[in-house]
DNA sequence: TCAATATAACACCAAATGGTATCACAACAG
DNA sequence: CTGTTGTGATACCATTTGGTGTTATATTGA
């Protein structure tokens, strides 16, 4: 259903990037703050933000010279949706799940 | 927490894989059954079934001179187990979710 | 044995990953 | 205003990994 659906999938593969997406849903960050927790280079770190900003899983913020990444909390949605297609073996409680996300939706950004 | 959480991500970070998930969600099928849907060699889509059972997604049933791939149920719980670790974002519907699908489990394999 | 199928072993090309510069720009001190 | 500094962006390169094909080698049923 959605357009990036490929990307969102792509961003999850790696494991720096999801170990990423944990850090920011602890608190908003700034690359270099990313940066520290990893041993990696700050371009290093920015090329994952990239990904994970194109499959829809961050948002960035300009402050002024810095720029906030941030968690989209909607941005797993398109995983969910593929999962939910499954329903021959995923039974009506995973539809059931669906349909609560479905609910949810982004709250007020 | 499954030791593969990492093989499951990137078996399903291949469209071609998904799809391959698809169809085996409609039926069992051999190698060369799935190779009919695509345009790639049997050798290429036995790679991708590869990845799938690393990943835990697929099981292989030896039948005569056939091995039938078959959809694994619950093979993409470490997929929901990971997402429902956010559960900053994921809101107490989504944690409802989780232990509905953990409730659940292999019905009578 | 023969035919069909599955698997293994290579090789090739594209993409992903990460490093090192380097550049641009905003903030700030003087 | 000017120069310095920290922050992010970008470009280039090397290495690795992934996807696919081709070919060769089992394995199995008849």
């Amino acid at each position: 259903m959605p357009p990036h659906t490929q990307a969102t999938f792509r961003a999850l593969a790696d494991p720096t990037r999801r170990e990423i997406l944990h850090l920011l849903s602890a608190q908003d960050m700034t690359i270099a703050q990313v940066a520290e927790q990893f041993t990696m280079t700050r371009a290093a770190v920015k090329k994952h933000l990239t990904v994970l900003s194109d499959g829809g899983l961050i948002e960035v913020q300009p402050q002024g010279r810095e720029r906030v990444n941030r968690l989209r909390r909607d941005g797993m949605k398109p995983v969910i949706d593929w999962l939910t297609t499954f329903d021959i073996f995923w039974d009506d409680r995973l539809a059931a799940l669906k349909s609560a996300i479905e609910t949810y939706e982004a709250p007020d950004d």
